[in-house]
DNA sequence: ACTCGCCTGTCG
DNA sequence: CGACAGGCGAGT
């Protein structure tokens, strides 16, 4: 049995990439249904059917927050959304509730896409469609396998808040609020500093920041919060909250100096960070 | 460059 | 019952 959801940035869907791989890499396509439900875009189970029935999974990668199914020359493409999980299971046990897509695997496995959100995308194209496909072609520098400095050199030209310019995929691809959030504390960086104020000593810094938060939430599997949320495809919490600073800390005491998270929406969306700790 | 709407489950 | 969670695209 496998698993995962919720709240999935970069490294959670990078551990729903790496528990997949022994599973599905490998294996041939047999049949595919889907539940015609509309998520972000339609799942158009004619075109999954046109270019999976039949080919083999030949891997299985990552792009930001994204998934892309290797088919002998075609493509799937899925994001998780807020409520994505991806479960590979014994084709003869019930799918459950919310799935929308279901890719029959040799050996009676059934990979499915599970939405309740319906906030995610599972798309299947020709593989020279995904690099015109709209949110792969915008997508920003990847913080696992590039250097994010000249992107965050890059947001000195805007007045924007430092906090929603991480949140902008087409600047870094892969961060969701609790990373950026949690990359922002760790640089000592206000989440309302407008990306003009963000010089190259604080990008340097937090471009590592941003570096090391992933790799060491990647180390511990991503985040699960006690609302229940992310769990790996062999039915695993990540054990990353323990290690979270700011986010959902609000009026807990700063671990570095003591002084009470404040929390803040910006734009819509809530804020974490340390009054006394971080500077605009 | 900002706001809203999409969705469902969970919590106060 | 209403607020909230939030990635992302459409609309203004």
């Amino acid at each position: 049995m496998l698993w995962s959801t919720t709240v999935p940035e970069l490294p959670e869907v990078e551990t729903v990439r790496r528990s997949l791989i022994p599973g599905v890499v490998g294996r041939r396509v047999d049949a595919v249904s889907c539940s015609g439900a509309r998520l972000r875009l339609p799942v158009d189970g004619d075109a999954w059917r046109r270019l999976a029935v039949g080919r083999r999974i030949d891997g299985l990668d990552r792009r930001g927050k994204y998934l892309v199914l290797r088919l002998d020359g075609a493509v799937g493409v899925m994001h998780l959304g807020m409520s994505g999980r991806i479960a590979v299971a014994p084709s003869t046990e019930p799918a459950p509730k919310h799935t929308h897509l279901e890719l029959t695997l040799e050996g009676d496995l059934a990979l499915r896409f599970i939405d309740p959100r319906r906030f995610g995308l599972a798309v299947a194209l020709d593989g020279d469609e995904l690099e015109r496909f709209p949110p792969i072609a915008g997508l920003g520098s990847d913080p696992l396998t590039d250097d994010v400095l000249p992107a965050l050199l890059r947001a000195r030209r805007s007045r924007v808040a430092i906090r929603n310019l991480l949140l902008d995929q087409r600047l870094i691809a892969g961060l969701g609020n609790i990373y950026a959030n949690e990359a922002l504390y760790r640089a000592r960086v206000h989440p309302a500093a407008p990306g003009r104020r963000i010089g190259p000593q604080r990008a340097r810094r937090l471009a590592g920041a941003i570096r090391t938060v992933l790799v060491e939430a990647l180390r511990t599997g991503g985040t699960t919060l006690r609302d229940g949320g992310f769990l790996d495809p062999a039915g695993e919490a990540g054990s990353f909250v323990v290690c979270l600073a700011v986010y959902g800390r609000s009026g807990e005491p700063c671990r570095r100096c003591g002084a009470t998270i404040v929390r803040r929406s910006l734009n819509g969306r809530s804020a974490f960070f340390c009054p006394r700790c971080q500077r605009v």
